[in-house]
Formats: C-alpha cells, sequence, structure tokens
RNA sequence: GCGCGUGUGGUGAAAUUGGUAGACACGCCAGACUUAGGAUCUGGUGCCGCGAGGCUUGUAGGUUCGAGUCCUAUCACGCGCACCA
C-alpha cells in the first residue's frame, strides 16, 4: 500500500473533530501542563512557512506531556486588536471589523491542516466584547488603586482616601507621579475635583499630562517600545515629541519586583539581561542645589556623589520645569529661541545629529560642597524624562559633560590622581580621589574624600548628604510608565466618561462598553481621535446606557472617552483567560485559576522582549496582588524560537536584452542584472524555463543561454521572506505537495528550534523519504502488513530503546532535530532487521506521534488500536536492553590504535587497565619506557603515558 | 561606546558536556532499474596527495595523556541597549 498523506490527513483531522480528541477539561486528577503561543496578529498576507515554527516546537510539547500523562493545555487565539490590524483594514480599504474576520478564518483554515491539537473550543479574540470586557476590568481595577511601596503591592485606592483623611501626606511610602505634600485639613477642605486630580498622582492607570511619542503619520501616540530608532515600529513613519493629556500604566511602579522577578523564571539569559536593561535599575543620590540669590532650589541626580568636588556647571533638560524659573531677563530671548529649535527636531534628528548644543541660563546655582558659583545651561543633551532633568556637570569624568565643557569652554577639575583629562575625560570609577576638597583652597564644609577610593568616597558622600540635609540616596530606574491612549479606532474602548471634565468610571456591571459602529474610523494627523465620529457615544448614568451624543447636557448625561487602550492592553492577560474563556463572571474562576496556574511553557519571538513581556508580566503581578492570579510570574519558561528567513533566487538579464543567462554561463557580474525570481518555479536553483515564461508578460518571449547540461541554474540570496522577494513559501503549498507531517519534521529538522535559519524546500525531500521508508516497515508494496505478533528480537528492542532514550532526552531539551535524525537512524536499523513484531513497532509509533501525529494515528490504528494514539502511554526506556555482552577496548599510544581488546561488560575500570598492562601484546609496546599513568574510559579509548626509561 | 551571543565540509547541522570530529539530511559523483522522470534503490563523498601518509572545528597561544568543548589574546559576524547622569 502506497502511503497516501492526502487521505490520512483528511482522515484523521475529521476524526479529531468529531471526537474533540484535543478538548481540554480541568482534572483535579491529573497534573497540569500548561502549553502557550504567543498568539498572532491576523495579518493580511496570511501565514508563511515561518510562523508555523513555533507553533510546531510547541506542539510536539504538548503532545509529548499529554502521552506522559500530563492534562495539558494549548489553546490558540489571535491578537486582532491595535495598529496591525487596523493599518491593513485602511491599506485595504476595507472596514477593520471584516478584514480582521477574513483574515482569522484564513489563519483558521492554515493552522488546522498543520495538525496542531490545540483546543479550538477555547479560543479567544482580543476584538470580541467577551474577552475585553477582562480588559476593561483590569483598567478600571488599575484606576482604582494605588501602589504601596512599604507593603510592595496594589492597594484599594479607598485605603489611600481614608489615610489623606486622618494623616494627609504623613508617613505616606506610595508610587507617584510627584511628590505632593499636604496637611489632612487641607484635604478635607478640597471639593471632589481637587480632591480626584490628586488622586490622579497616585492611581496605577492614570490621566497624565505627559511628554509622548506622537506619530503625525499614524494619527497615535505610541510606546517607547513602539518606538525604534526614532521612528514608528509599524510603518516606519517620523516621530515627534509632544505634550499630550494621556492614559497611563503606572508600571515604573512594579520596577523592583519586574526585575526580582526574572530570578525565578527559566528565561535565557539573554532576554533577561534586554528587561534588566530596559528597567534600567541605578543605585545613586539626590542632592538639592540653591540658586543664587533666589529661593530657587532644583534636585539632581547622580551615580557619582563622589565627584561633587568636581562640579563646574549646572544643565536643565529644555522640557524642565525649573527652566523658566532660572533664566534671567538679559537671555530671556537666547532661551527661548533654543527651546524653540529644540522642540521643532524630532526624535529622529536629535538620534542621528548629536551635535553639542545649550544656551546659558544667566543664573548659577551654588556648589554645596564647594561654595563655588556655577552656571546652570539648558541643554537637549539632558534627558526631561529620567531622574530629576537635571544633572550637576563634572566634565573631568563624564565624557557627555566633558564634551560640553570643551565646547563652551568651561573648566574641568580632575579628581582622580593621576588621571589625564587633557584630550577627555576619565569615566572610569576606580582610583584614588584627590582635589576634594583642593589643596590650598579654604573648606566650605567640614568634609574630605581625598585619599579614598571611588567606591568609598561615594558610601561616605552618600551619608553626608543624608546626614546634612542636602538630599537622599535614590534608586530610579529607566522604565517609564506605559502610556495607554491611542487615538485610533481599532482598540478597546475606555469604560470612562467625563464629568464636569472629571473621569467616572462606568458600572463594573455596564461591562464591556462595546466599540461603535463608526463611518470614519482613520486617523487624523492632528488627534482627533475617530471615536469622535460615533453618533451614539455618550453615557445617561441615570439608566446606565450608552445613547446618542446629542443627548449630552452635561447633568446626567455625559460624553465617554474617545481614546481607545493600545494593542499590548488584550495581549496583557490573555493567557489568564483560556483558563475560563466562556466565564462571564470573572476574569478566570479561582478553581481554574488554582488549576492550571501559569504558563508552564511559553513560546514566540524575542522581538516581545521590551514590549508584550514587559506588559504582561506588570499586568499579572497587579492582579497577583488582588488575587486574581495565583502566580507572580506569569511564564514559567520561555523558549524564543528563531526567525525563519527567505531563500531568494535570482535570474540574470543580459544588459539592454530580453536574454537571461545560466549563473555558471556569466564572465562578468557587471554585464548583467539580477533580478528576483519566484521560488516556486525554480527547484534546486535550477529555474523551469517554461514556467518562467508563464510567470509574467514581459517573459513571455524571452530567450534563455543555458549551460553545457541544457539547465538554467539560478543565483540565491538568504533575505527577509517577504512578497517583494517572491521568496515567500506558503505552507498549503508544502502540504498539498508532501503532507502536514512531513512539514512538520521538516521544520524541526532544519535545526534548533531557537536559532533563525533560511528556509530552504530542497532539503524537504529527505524527511519525506523518512516517513515513506518508516510506512515501509508496516506495509509492502504488494500491499502485506508486514508486522508479525509475538517477541520482538533482542535487535529490534535495541534499536527502539536506543530511540525511547534518545528522543525523550531530546524532547526535554528542544533538540528536536537530532530527535528526527535519530528516527531515521532507527528505521534505517529495522528496515536491515527481516522479521520485525508489532510490539516493537508500537513503541515507535508513540513516539513518532508528537511529531508526525497523522502519520501516527494511522499506523496506530493499522495495528490493531482502537483509540487515539494522544491517548497512548509514552514507551518507558529499559537501560537492559543497550547492554553489550563484552565492551571493545581499543588501546592507543600518541593518539594512534595499535590494537584493540575485549573485556566482559560491566568490567570496571581498574580491571581493564590491568588487564590492558598485562596483555603480552601490549607489553611488546611498553618495552623500554615506564608507565607514568593509564587512562581508561571504557568503550572509547585507553591512553598509556609512557616516559623512556633512564 | 556598553552588554549578550555565535564562528565546525559545497549546504543545514551532530558530537553522550574533556574521550575515535563531521552523526543525520540536502547537494554532488558513480552504478542499477526504467515508456528518460523533479520517481525508486545501491555505493561513494571534509581537505591535500597516484600512494604510503599528512592536514583539519575563525586566528594565535596556554592547561591536559587527550581540547570543537576549559583558560588568555585576537579577528569576523549577529542581536540588544545607547546622551539613563
Amino acid at each position: 500500500m502506497e502511503y497516501n498523506f492526502r487521505e490520512i490527513e483528511k482522515k484523521w483531522h475529521q476524526r479529531w473533530v468529531d471526537q474533540q480528541t484535543y478538548k481540554t477539561v480541568e482534572d483535579e486528577n491529573k497534573k497540569k501542563f500548561y502549553v502557550l503561543n504567543m498568539f498572532p496578529y491576523p495579518s493580511g498576507a496570511g501565514l508563511h512557512v515561518g510562523h508555523p515554527l513555533g507553533y510546531i516546537a510547541s506542539d510536539i510539547y504538548a503532545r509529548f506531556k499529554r502521552l506522559q500523562g500530563y492534562n495539558v493545555l494549548n489553546p490558540m487565539g489571535y491578537d486582532s486588536y491595535g495598529l496591525p490590524a487596523e493599518q491593513y483594514a485602511i491599506q485595504t480599504g476595507q472596514h477593520p471589523a471584516i478584514t480582521t474576520v477574513n483574515n482569522i478564518n484564513r489563519y483558521r483554515e492554515q493552522l488546522e491542516k498543520i495538525g496542531f491539537c490545540f483546543d479550538w473550543s477555547r479560543e479567544i479574540r482580543t476584538c470580541d466584547p467577551e474577552y475585553y470586557h477582562w480588559t476593561q476590568w483590569a483598567f478600571q481595577k488599575m484606576f482604582n488603586s494605588f501602589y504601596c511601596n512599604s507593603c510592595q503591592k496594589a492597594q484599594p485606592i479607598e485605603k489611600l482616601v481614608k489615610h489623606f483623611e486622618t494623616e494627609g501626606t504623613d508617613g505616606l511610602d506610595v508610587a507617584q507621579s510627584e511628590e505632593l505634600r499636604f496637611t489632612a485639613d487641607e484635604w478635607n477642605s478640597w471639593d471632589e475635583k481637587k480632591k480626584n486630580e490628586v488622586l490622579m498622582n497616585y492611581r496605577i492607570a492614570y490621566l497624565g499630562e505627559t511628554m509622548v511619542n506622537w506619530c503625525p503619520k499614524l494619527g497615535t501616540v505610541l510606546a517607547n517600545d513602539e518606538v525604534v530608532d526614532g521612528v514608528s515600529e509599524r510603518g516606519g513613519y517620523p516621530v515627534v515629541q509632544k505634550k499630550m493629556q494621556q492614559w497611563c500604566l503606572r508600571i515604573s511602579a512594579y520596577a523592583q519586583r519586574l526585575l526580582d522577578g526574572l530570578e525565578t523564571v527559566q528565561w535565557t539569559d539573554s532576554i533577561k539581561e534586554v528587561q534588566r536593561n530596559w528597567i534600567g535599575r541605578s543605585e545613586g543620590t539626590e542632592v538639592q542645589f540653591k540658586v543664587k540669590d533666589s529661593d530657587t532650589e532644583f534636585t539632581i541626580f547622580t551615580t557619582r556623589a563622589d565627584t561633587m568636588f568636581g562640579v563646574t556647571f549646572m544643565v536643565l533638560a529644555p522640557e524642565s520645569e525649573y527652566v523658566a524659573k532660572v533664566t534671567t531677563a538679559a537671555q530671556k530671548a537666547d532661551v527661548d529661541a533654543y527651546l524653540d529649535a529644540t522642540k521643532k527636531r524630532t526624535e529622529r534628528e536629535r538620534i542621528a545629529d548629536r551635535k553639542v548644543s545649550g544656551v546659558f541660563s544667566g543664573s548659577y546655582a551654588i556648589n554645596p560642597m564647594t561654595g563655588d558659583e556655577i552656571p546652570i545651561w539648558i541643554s537637549d543633551y539632558v534627558l526631561a524624562g529620567y531622574g530629576t532633568g537635571a544633572i550637576m556637570a563634572v566634565p573631568a569624568h563624564d565624557s557627555r559633560d566633558y564634551a560640553f565643557a570643551k565646547h563652551f569652554n568651561l573648566p574641568i577639575i580632575p579628581l582622580i590622581e593621576g588621571c589625564d583629562v587633557s584630550e577627555e575625560s576619565y569615566d572610569a570609577k576606580e582610583g584614588i580621589v584627590t582635589n576634594s576638597p583642593r589643596e590650598g583652597v579654604k573648606p566650605y564644609v567640614n568634609f574630605s574624600l581625598n585619599g579614598l577610593t571611588v567606591k568609598e568616597a561615594i558610601a561616605a558622600t552618600k551619608k553626608f548628604v543624608k546626614e546634612n540635609n542636602l538630599g537622599r540616596v535614590k534608586v530610579n530606574y529607566r522604565l517609564r510608565d506605559a502610556i495607554f491612549s491611542r487615538q485610533r479606532y481599532w482598540g478597546e474602548p475606555f469604560p470612562v466618561y467625563y464629568k464636569n471634565g472629571m473621569p467616572c468610571m462606568i458600572p463594573e456591571e455596564c461591562l464591556p462598553l462595546e466599540l461603535p459602529e463608526v463611518d470614519k474610523f482613520l486617523p487624523t494627523e492632528t488627534g482627533e481621535p475617530p471615536l469622535g465620529n460615533a453618533t451614539k457615544w455618550a453615557w445617561d448614568e441615570a439608566n446606565k446606557q450608552v445613547v446618542e451624543n446629542s443627548k449630552i447636557d452635561g447633568k446626567t448625561v455625559f460624553p465617554i472617552e474617545l481614546n481607545t487602550m493600545p494593542g499590548f492592553a488584550g495581549s496583557s492577560a490573555y493567557y489568564l483567560r483560556y483558563m475560563d474563556p466562556r466565564n462571564n463572571e470573572r476574569i478566570v474562576s479561582e478553581k481554574n485559576e488554582n488549576y492550571w496556574q501559569n504558563v508552564d511553557l511559553y513560546v514566540g519571538g524575542t522581538e516581545h522582549a521590551t514590549g508584550h513581556l514587559i506588559y504582561s508580566r506588570f499586568w499579572n503581578k497587579f492582579l497577583f496582588d488582588y488575587g486574581y492570579s495565583v502566580k507572580e510570574e506569569p511564564f514559567q519558561k520561555l523558549v524564543n524560537q528563531g526567525m525563519i528567513q527567505g531563500r531568494s533566487n535570482f535570474v540574470y538579464r543580459i544588459k539592454d536584452t530580453n536574454t537571461f543567462i545560466s549563473l555558471d554561463m556569466i564572465k562578468n557580474m557587471d554585464d548583467v542584472t539580477p533580478i528576483h525570481v519566484d521560488v516556486n518555479i525554480v527547484s534546486n536553483d535550477i529555474l523551469d524555463v517554461e514556467a518562467f515564461k508563464n510567470w509574467r508578460p514581459e517573459y513571455n518571449n524571452a530567450e534563455f543561454q543555458l549551460n553545457a547540461d541544457g539547465k538554467y541554474i539560478c543565483g540565491w540570496a538568504i533575505e527577509k521572506m517577504s512578497k517583494s522577494m517572491f521568496n515567500v513559501v506558503n505552507p498549503d503549498m508544502i502540504v498539498e505537495k508532501f503532507g502536514a507531517d512531513t512539514l512538520r519534521l521538516y521544520e524541526m529538522f532544519l535545526g534548533p528550534v531557537e536559532q533563525s535559519k533560511p528556509w530552504d524546500t530542497n532539503g524537504i525531500d529527505g524527511c519525506h523519504r523518512f516517513i515513506k521508508k518508516l510506512w515501509g516497515l508496516f506495509y509492502s508494496r504488494d500491499d502485506q502488513f508486514l508486522p508479525e505478533d509475538g517477541e520482538p528480537s533482542k535487535d529490534e528492542l535495541k534499536a527502539v530503546h536506543k530511540l525511547i532514550k534518545k528522543v525523550t532526552g531530546d524532547i526535554e531539551n528542544f533538540s528536536y532535530n537530532t530527535s528526527i535524525s535519530a528516527f531515521m537512524i532507527c528505521v534505517n536499523e529495522l528496515q536491515q532487521i527481516k522479521v520485525r513484531h508489532k510490539a516493537a513497532l508500537k513503541d515507535i509509533v508513540v513516539l513518532i506521534a508528537p511529531f508526525a501525529p497523522f502519520l501516527a494515528e494511522e499506523l496506530w490504528e493499522a495495528l490493531g488500536n482502537t483509540t487515539s494514539v494522544c491517548d497512548a502511554k509514552w514507551p518507558e526506556f529499559n537501560e537492559d536492553y543497550l547492554k553489550e555482552d563484552s565492551v571493545t577496548l581499543s588501546i592507543s599510544f600518541n593518539g594512534k590504535t595499535r590494537f584493540t581488546m575485549q573485556f566482559p561488560a560491566g568490567s570496571s575500570n581498574e580491571a581493564i587497565q590491568e588487564a590492558a598492562l598485562a596483555d603480552p601484546q601490549a607489553q611488546k609496546y611498553l618495552e623500554g619506557f615506564n608507565v607514568v599513568k593509564v587512562i581508561v574510559v571504557p568503550n572509547k579509548i585507553v591512553n598509556i603515558v609512557l616516559k623512556p626509561k633512564a
């Protein structure tokens, strides 16, 4: 019987659907295992062959765990809200709701073909009201929370209000936008509106006037991780800095926990390092500087407190609120001009053109260590968003300050013994401190750092600053609060309405607040959200419902927020929802949450390291604080699959002709123009000439210079897989031609899962041949069913158990490529054995089941089983079958094998060594030498170290 | 500039973690069968050399009886962060 994959795959796919083979039900009697793939944006282009790589890898693992007896949750869904989905809709001129459904259907169809064990009954879509109900719910929960630093968790905002009512800000240790001070009396005297404004300073989801990344072309603000090199990640459009009122998430409050949590998860060091960098913890000191002849004081942050004696000027960020306070009348014109110029520059220009610029404010600060009057400058090399937006400049020991000082001719005072700062600054944090204070200068304070190491000096200064009330020790994080508003249509609406300009939450029982239909959903360059076009978008407070805008009266009917949430909102807690996707009462029931706990294995690309993987960790920690999640970290083990690149093919047209020349006939590359050619009409780099003529009209009467074999050889290159390079390989096509099992095997056989590699359809024959060989162990060409009843032979058992050992170990390490090699070897070995037994082949079928599930089902049935192979038991490895009767020992001198010896199995190293030295043949070689050492590695080699006799 | 990672045949890659480098597969070569076909099967295939033999894991050193694996230096490539004070 021929291996007919089309029939086999069709048959089993249908049976899986009919019998709900992959439906997962919570079962307290079984240990759980939660496998998760990063769910896809359903983009318009459909899947190419690179997309399923991670899904196949996790599918193999999920099936393996199931065979080991675990209750496996392996769900799939769609991240269908957000920029990419909307951009695609805009580009194709369709409504995003329509394109999204179409794209999802196409994805589903493609995924179904590959034979994944997804439990589709748990499918979720982030744009589904049933789903985003819980996104909105979490947002409201964050709005109604503050972060308590001393107890290290989120708490209900009422608790904070109570504190204000009785004690004001006294004894408060909470995360906040800016440090406020007020008494209980003051708080109690404020009206509702004022109180609410103050509370915004503490809420975890808050409305903030912040500097944002504004992308005019996309018509929306972007989060930091959505901006790459000063342009938008999606589309590559320019981004400018703009001050706007936006919803923000106080993710910075969780910075330390996000850092600490990394120690508890099994992720690669590199991705942990990326997150550590992104969080950017830095321990330092905040110091207050007084402005001369003024009451103004401002605070700076430094990690080099030891260099305070070398501060020769101060620098404020252009956006700093102190700029106005320190600018003198004489300097005002210059300062305004500078501020104007900086504002006009885009982020990209700032990065591209990093020349020194700045302006003197006219004021001076007093150095608290020396009493020196030092000029205050304004420059855009100081960032408003980090620390306090102001620095003390120590040009001798900071390269940026140095460049600035050189440019504006400001003094440079070296503070480390023996350092040379004539050409460049000395930035290293090592050496012995000097000039602190300088010799011969009357000390301003009773404090000296001279003679200490840098490390000691930092500690000493921290202590001094604290004791003298000059400042305090402070830990800063680079991690910014996440900007949570988008001026776009295709996203979760905020469940918020505005009453007297004050945001109010739509009652929880009224959620979800559904996205309204609008005619015009296109974004605008000015930032007017498209939801402004909705006619029914007002909140009737009394009747608790959405009504027409025309009814807004400001007394009982109010406008609803027009912004929508960003793409990462919906993807931040989806793994929780899979545990209980149809629950209308709670994001996930306690029972299910306690059963599934968190994701055991998460598979996805590295590109989410600073986006999704930070946001969802934050989101989960927040829910954890309230007991909605039982594990602090959502993803226990993370595997990052590599990217599949495309392998493009080229044809070479002789310049100014319509003649194409085979690569091996080209004498001079300058005479030809390489042109991308569709890889689907090229096989093993040989062009299908006829197909090429039909490919495009302009090649209909193309002429060819073929090589001696009459072939046209194409050139090739590794490039990104994309339509424009004609190198996209579609999985449907592979499935059609070779079957899903072959596709699955080949994708894994290509190389390690974590590694990026080019796709090359050429090698797929080997995997297809292997499947056919395996099939050949069961069926002869003349339709005989070959496996026999009875006891397997020793050789069979040996081959099979070698495989069990190898595959079991490999799957745990994700070394699927070597597993498949082992299968190939095993099948070859079994082919040599004339009579094969069902009992031995049964184990092989179970072993191959995770890799080639359709084939496994068919063979499992052929062996007489009536249940799915998915419910089989993973075979157990038995060492005994691998034991040899004897071990062969090769004995070598100087790396050369001289003779071999046989020993009984299980001989000890000592026994082997003794016997080897006693061997008469060996002794022939030993004449004239002293034996220094004998190294015995059983089953491998014996090395005898010799020294000539004196 | 700082941080992380990777270098093995014509190609994708293995190597029991310090023990016969190149498993397995593609490609290539030779052969068999065949209504010459993008089918199947058999054998060969790291490099140099007719040969015996020699060389070989980016390069140069080191540790070791023994190094692809450990250490030092160096080069190349890839990724991440980048005025973060």
